[in-house]
DNA sequence: TTCAAAAAGTGAGATTTATCAATTTTTAAA
DNA sequence: TTTAAAAATTGATAAATCTCACTTTTTGAA
């Protein structure tokens, strides 16, 4: 039984399905004419909110969080984009400076495509053009859940839901029954949350206590993912 | 001197410009050839979250909450989109069904236009399709603004907030000096705030104990809006 | 204009969450 | 391996917010 059978991940992630999916060679061959591609060290920052943007970025392998950091420099992290999402083109579409941050999560390969190459290619494909607007529209939806959750839901639901969506990105070469490793530190499940954290900590101890899940060092595996699902309390 | 000059209200606002700027009158034909008109009494519902989208609508005069019901039957305003606003096209766009649902905040007239016309438009207007992908992408940063907001701030800051923010969708014939009048409910603010009723109602009364503003039966009249700016703490 | 229903407002107490100040554990460089 | 720095954890207390019960005011239909 999958995941998806029992917990709607669609709504609270951005990648349904890949942007280039069904991208004809040759408009994938023109976005790529002059990629370069780079290796960012964990923690590092791809960009920052209030640049403007030279270009797109495609995650070739790795795991990027996406935030904002306000004025007192509390961090509150967006959305984490995992290998094969593309970032950093809201930018260019609004027209607009980067309304983000990027930072890697851990070592991550990530291709620059040249803002150029982004909007000639937009302007020839239809295909490309559809499918951004399927996926921005999409993104909404994510968005607009995950706003209703910090309005409404409490730091034990969130850190429940939270859990269940982090997990799934953390599932490399996954075979069923394999354990899930979530390598994240308090603080950017805290970022996550949006919670001091403390809090974090404090509500991952109940659910330690409650066989929900076990700790190696900073690492966390689930153990009964279907409790989690009720306590994240989402219809 | 311009509340645009004091405040970024582009940052909580989708509608930084028209979805139809810029559409050649023969794409406005085609979109418009079916179009009907029907007028929404208050608190009507135009369409609801998880049913299938068959057009898109367009307000042509009023207001429309767009909200989300969780399973406890709490309400959560996502976002209130006024007169000229584009709305429902989320769903068509992402091929899913509606992710919020609307409803008209007061006596609203509003267009709707058959999914098949707004298809076809947008198979053949490049600008719609580009003004699309714009207007998503802002609306991305909007979103992403909006969830930060209720993720970090206090009640009191985000009702500061919300307050600026709404009371430019009601300067309706705004002439300089003219005060305007928020006539929203106590409970409909409370969800845009996120909060409880009653805590939308004590922060009322302190900031009318302060100055900041009156009430005239449900009505709001900023007095101090430059307060409120700094109340609201945003960067 | 009247008046009943709906909405707004108030108070007290309970609950949740944040903050500060430690202590313990983990991590990664030497 | 060792070990210092970073990260995680814990406890106590303060602050913010919610909930419930109630009163007052406003609204809109008759």
């Amino acid at each position: 039984m999958s995941l998806r059978d029992i917990f709607p991940i669609d709504k609270w992630d951005f990648k349904s399905e890949s942007v280039f999916t069904d991208l004809p060679p040759e408009d994938i061959h023109l976005l790529m004419a002059h990629k370069t591609e780079q290796t960012y060290k964990k923690g590092e920052v791809i960009f920052r909110e209030g640049s403007f943007p030279p270009g797109i970025f495609y995650i070739v392998t790795g795991k990027v969080k996406k935030y904002k950091v306000d004025k007192d420099g509390k961090e509150q992290i967006i959305y984490v984009a995992n290998t094969g999402e593309l970032i950093g083109y809201h930018a260019i579409l609004s027209e607009d400076r980067f309304p983000d941050s990027a930072a890697a999560l851990e070592e991550s390969n990530i291709a620059f495509i040249p803002k150029e190459d982004f909007l000639e290619t937009l302007r020839v494909s239809e295909v490309l053009s559809r499918r951004l607007l399927k996926t921005l529209s999409h993104e909404f939806a994510v968005l607009a859940n995950s706003l209703t959750m910090f309005a409404q839901k409490s730091i034990r639901e969130r850190l429940a839901l939270q859990l269940i969506v982090i997990r799934e990105k953390y599932k490399v070469n996954f075979q069923p029954g394999m354990p899930v490793e979530i390598n994240m530190s308090r603080d950017d499940l805290a970022s996550l949350v949006g919670t001091a954290r403390e809090s974090v900590v404090r509500v991952l101890t109940e659910f330690k206590e409650e066989g929900l899940l076990e700790t190696k060092g900073r690492k966390i595996i689930v153990h009964n993912i279907n409790r989690l699902i009720e306590i994240a309390n989402y219809k």
